[in-house]
DNA sequence: GTTCCTGCAAAATTTTTGCATCAGT
DNA sequence: ACTGATGCAAAAATTTTGCAGGAAC
């Protein structure tokens, strides 16, 4: 039930980032280039600032945040990166995996650590609720708020 | 499917934090007050600045933003309201109802307007999910990003 | 060479905190 | 009266924007 990325997807997404970028009409600039490669090595969401001091300590030249913030803004207008919102006051980010990789986010209230879950059952329901609605649902988050076994102390 | 609150069910909300800040051992402030009478009036989630401006609207003194906040995290802290993160940058607000209306939100790319949504299946999906999940959930957060009928252009 | 991208700095937004004063119990 | 709540102001944290210079195509 762990949603995980493999080595190749994630290969395979820096590749057709880079690609959509291209196709849009953008260039490969240095800093975008930089903050893609990151969140394709990344298993979770990052924030913006995480992304900033990821960067920061490998080699080369380090982006300014507002770049990132651009590269970040960028990246989720074309659909390649989803943002996240859970409930901290930071943002996050993370790939949007073309085809499989859906998943969603339990927050542990304990050790602020994020985990990644999916479930089929659910994805299911949540589309047939979508196809009953007056509403054109494009996306969806579900965020989990609790503890995780770790953090359940008895 | 609207998740409906009743007028008795808000008046119930009311009564009932009043109550629980009560035997927190918390004390029945102005500022505090505001918020909740204001809270209980409403249907949809606000932000903290939605709330001030709304207690500046009505008649009597109005709370400092910074009252605003502090009522706002001492209720959410009491689990008597319920901070949802809907990708905009304010954090928004909403009476927990105790035992009924339990709902998610819609957020409409267009008019920008937030739907309340409920599913029973999508809820028993969720449950048996966390059921088995090695991670207690205490809550769980649903958002869907997409149009709402009036804004799905032909 | 043209146009977009980047970095820095400044600003806008959102949220938190310190402290003196006021109000609820 | 005692203690917690409030308001103001200042600060912190997050995100956006303007503009000059540099890089991609």
């Amino acid at each position: 039930m762990h949603a995980v990325t493999s080595t190749r997807e994630r290969a395979d997404w820096a590749r057709h980032a880079e690609a959509a970028i291209s196709a849009a009409g953008l260039r490969a600039g240095g800093a975008r280039m930089a903050v893609v490669d990151l969140l394709a090595a990344q298993d979770c969401c990052l924030s913006a600032q995480e992304v900033r001091d990821a960067l920061a300590a490998l080699p080369g030249a380090t982006p300014g945040m507002a770049s990132v913030y651009r590269a970040l803004d960028t990246l989720t207008g074309l659909h390649l990166v989803h943002r996240v919102d859970l409930g901290g006051q930071a943002a996050k980010y993370e790939p949007a995996h073309p085809g499989g990789d859906h998943h969603h986010h339990a927050v542990c209230g304990g050790c602020g650590r994020v985990l990644a879950i999916s479930d089929d059952a659910v994805e299911r329901a949540l589309h047939e609720m979508a196809d009953r609605m007056a509403f054109r649902v494009d996306a969806h988050d579900i965020t989990l708020h609790g503890r995780c076994a770790r953090c359940t102390a008895p």
